[in-house]
DNA sequence: CCTCTTAATTATCATTTGATAACTAAATTG
DNA sequence: CAATTTAGTTATCAAATGATAATTAAGAGG
């Protein structure tokens, strides 16, 4: 096995964990908002509080742009922003009580799905897929 | 561990794949076509040949959307249909010989990042995380 | 203080996308 | 063979997105 052929079987990895996380996470965003005001939130909600810069990076976004949809998302009580006391011109978000309520909610969808997915799988399956989890976190998709 | 930890490691571990990809991915594809065509032109390279309504089902796409995203990629000669024989209102779609060439620049842009990704990874990381790999591909990110 | 840089905002415009409906042509079914 | 279903196309429209440029405000460094 090289890192050739390594590469080719991340490639169809992460196709299928696209595909699967679509699966997942189809309909279960609130009505209210769009894919990126979603994918958005649910990075905030992760990895809260979060600088609008990080979000840029993040999600690959222009910072006019993220601007745009933290405004929106922000009209819609979904998120809260703070200015950094020690660095004023810095920004931190997070989710709003009404934000944690709709994401509880998505998650709650999702889990159920997740759930059904996993139902075949044994005890020992199920370590076997954290351990991965936990390998393939630390090992290949860290940050 | 129960399976809502396990959801929750789910979750957090999906958002560090999706911000990998990106990382990987970004500008890597060619600059004439959108993202989500990208994504379609992607599919049809790790699964070719594909019907136009696979596409829709994987990429969670609408009928119509897909078979205008598809139109344009054929103006743009990326990619080729074939009538199936046997019943012709099906399609097979696959790469044109310039789309294997967009394909394979591509590619070779993200394996670039790959290999510097993983670059300090010793001999035996390497073999647990294909192992990972395999683990998850089998038992959770199954079609 | 003055200049430069960083973080974020606002406005604008072309393009892409999603959603819907009406349509063609080829199977399938009864 | 008529009716229905399946696979895909085309047209249209509103909304979301991406890209760019100009602007504000606050640190940082000389």
């Amino acid at each position: 096995m090289n890192k050739k052929e390594l590469f080719y079987k991340l490639v169809s990895f992460t196709a299928a964990v696209h595909r699967v996380t679509n699966e997942l996470t189809k309909n279960a965003k609130p009505d209210s908002i769009s894919q990126v005001q979603y994918n958005i939130l649910e990075f905030i909600a992760v990895n809260q509080p979060v600088t609008p810069s990080e979000i840029n990076d993040c999600q690959n976004m222009s910072m006019s742009n993220t601007s745009r949809e933290l405004s929106k998302l922000s009209e819609k009580k979904l998120i809260e922003k703070m200015i950094d006391s020690k660095d004023r011109r810095k920004q931190y978000v997070r989710l709003s009580q009404n934000g944690e309520v709709a994401m509880k909610e998505a998650f709650a969808v999702i889990e159920t799905r997740f759930l059904n997915r996993i139902q075949n799988a044994s005890k020992e399956d199920l370590i076997e897929i954290e351990l991965a989890i936990d390998t393939l976190h630390k090992k290949l998709f860290h940050p």
